[in-house]
This record gives structure tokens, C-alpha cells and sequence, in this order.
DNA sequence: CGGCGCCCATGTAGTAAAAG
DNA sequence: CTTTTACTACATGGGCGCCG
């Protein structure tokens, strides 16, 4: 703990390393290093870029009278001071964001093969109706034809709903064995459709009320 | 462990807001 | 400025937390 890693983690040694604009980099030859930076990174790369910047083989971004080393030390000035620009208050909020909305948060991202869940009875409804209905309203808005659509639905006999709703049970059959082949092919992923990524039990009751407060 | 109740996911497309 | 994303209306099955 009493010593501190390399210079990565020492702005202060940063600092003192790097004096100011005591080198003879134009806009053009920092345009010029990001490209061969960029260049020499895997396009599939997805590790941390801690990691990755660990792995750069500066010789190979090395050009004009820009050694390898010259190089390596531009980048620690460049990404230092863009650091600074992050500030820890802005990373906090982003943090306050992805607690509350996980789904929403911004590497949240589904699996493709995830299964879709089927339609329910109204959906499939909605959807199948939707186009005839444009045409009848066409200068409804998606929110005005949405709410004649819900009073279609409850208009509707109770033979067709029924006919709806058994195409939803079959398509849910489908759908939960397809479920069961997803979790087969991805066992490490989740025992939950829903949320992949969201920890069991991080939605607390208080959460939830004050949720419920704010829609009213 | 059963049952209640909350909240999410699901379809659409225009629009508003945010990001790039 | 352009592109992307979230929200809006609606019904409803189902997952899950919580309480007794």
C-alpha cells in the first residue's frame, strides 16, 4: 500500500515527468498518433483500456521523428488531461443512473439470442389491427390510436379474445422452449429472461415506493 | 409456502430530448 | 447539425419481493 504503482496511477509523477508544451507535437501529429494508435488495437479488443494500453507496441505507433517512447509519453499527457475533464461528480451521477435504471444504462445490452417474449392477447390485437386503423384515423396520433384500440379490444366478442389468447399460450410454449435452449447454450448467463444483469434483490422495497410516489 | 401486489416486457411511430 | 434513444398511449402474463 505505501508505494504507489507505475506513472499511470501518479499524476503528480505525470506531472513531473511531463513539463508543459516542452515538446514539438503539432495538431496534425497528435491527429496523426491517435490513428496509428487506434490502428495497432484489435477491432475486437473489449478489455479494460488500462489493459489494452498495458499491450501497445509503441514501436510499431513510432513515426516521423516520433519514437515509440516519444509516443507512449504523449498519450500519458493526452489521456491524463482528458481524465480531468471526467469528473468524479459526473461519474457519480452516471453511477446514480445505472442503480436505478440498469436496463437503460448505457453498456447494458441484451443478448441477441435472447428469446422475444410472445405477444399477449391485446398486443397481438394491437398489432394485427393497427394498419386498418391508421388508414380509417390517418391523422391519429400513435397515442390517440392506441387508446381507440384498447376500446376496440374491450368491444371485442369474447370468441375472438379467446382465439387471441390461445395463440399467446401457444406461442408461451414455444417461447419457454426456446428459454430452455438459450440457458442450455448460455449457462452462465442468468437463470432470468428479464434482467441478465441485474443482481436478485437490488430493487429495494423503498425504491419501489418512492417509484410509485413520483408516478402520482 | 401461498398469495398479494408491484413492475417489467411486449407492439408502433411520432416526437422530444440527449448524444455525438 | 445529425443520429440515436426514450417516452407516449394501452392490456396483460409472469417474475419476484415481502408478509404472515
Amino acid at each position: 500500500m505505501a508505494e504507489l504503482p507505475g506513472p499511470y496511477n501518479c499524476p503528480k509523477d505525470l506531472e513531473m515527468v511531463l513539463p508543459k508544451s516542452q515538446d514539438d507535437w503539432s495538431k496534425e501529429d497528435i491527429v496523426q498518433l491517435l490513428e496509428y494508435m487506434e490502428k495497432s488495437i484489435p477491432s475486437n479488443e473489449r478489455r479494460t483500456f488500462k489493459t489494452t494500453q498495458s499491450m501497445v507496441d509503441w514501436e510499431k505507433v513510432a513515426f516521423k521523428d516520433f519514437s515509440g517512447e516519444k509516443c507512449k509519453l504523449k498519450w500519458l499527457e493526452i489521456s491524463y488531461n482528458l481524465r480531468k475533464f471526467c469528473t468524479l461528480k459526473e461519474i457519480i451521477q452516471e453511477a446514480k443512473e445505472n442503480v436505478n435504471n440498469p436496463s437503460k444504462s448505457r453498456n447494458h445490452k441484451k443478448h441477441p439470442d435472447l428469446p422475444k417474449r410472445p405477444l399477449t392477447a391485446y398486443l397481438c390485437f394491437f398489432k394485427e389491427m393497427r394498419p386498418q386503423y391508421i388508414q380509417k384515423h390517418p391523422k391519429m396520433s400513435n397515442q390517440e390510436l392506441t387508446k381507440v384500440l384498447s376500446e376496440e379490444y374491450k368491444k371485442l366478442p369474447e370468441q375472438l379474445k379467446l382465439k387471441y389468447s390461445q395463440d399467446f399460450q401457444k406461442e408461451k410454449q414455444e417461447f419457454q422452449e426456446k428459454m430452455v435452449l438459450f440457458r442450455e447454450q448460455h449457462p452462465e448467463l442468468v437463470q432470468n429472461s428479464r434482467k441478465p444483469d441485474v443482481p436478485k434483490g437490488s430493487r429495494s422495497k423503498c425504491q419501489r415506493s418512492f417509484r410509485k410516489m413520483c408516478k402520482k
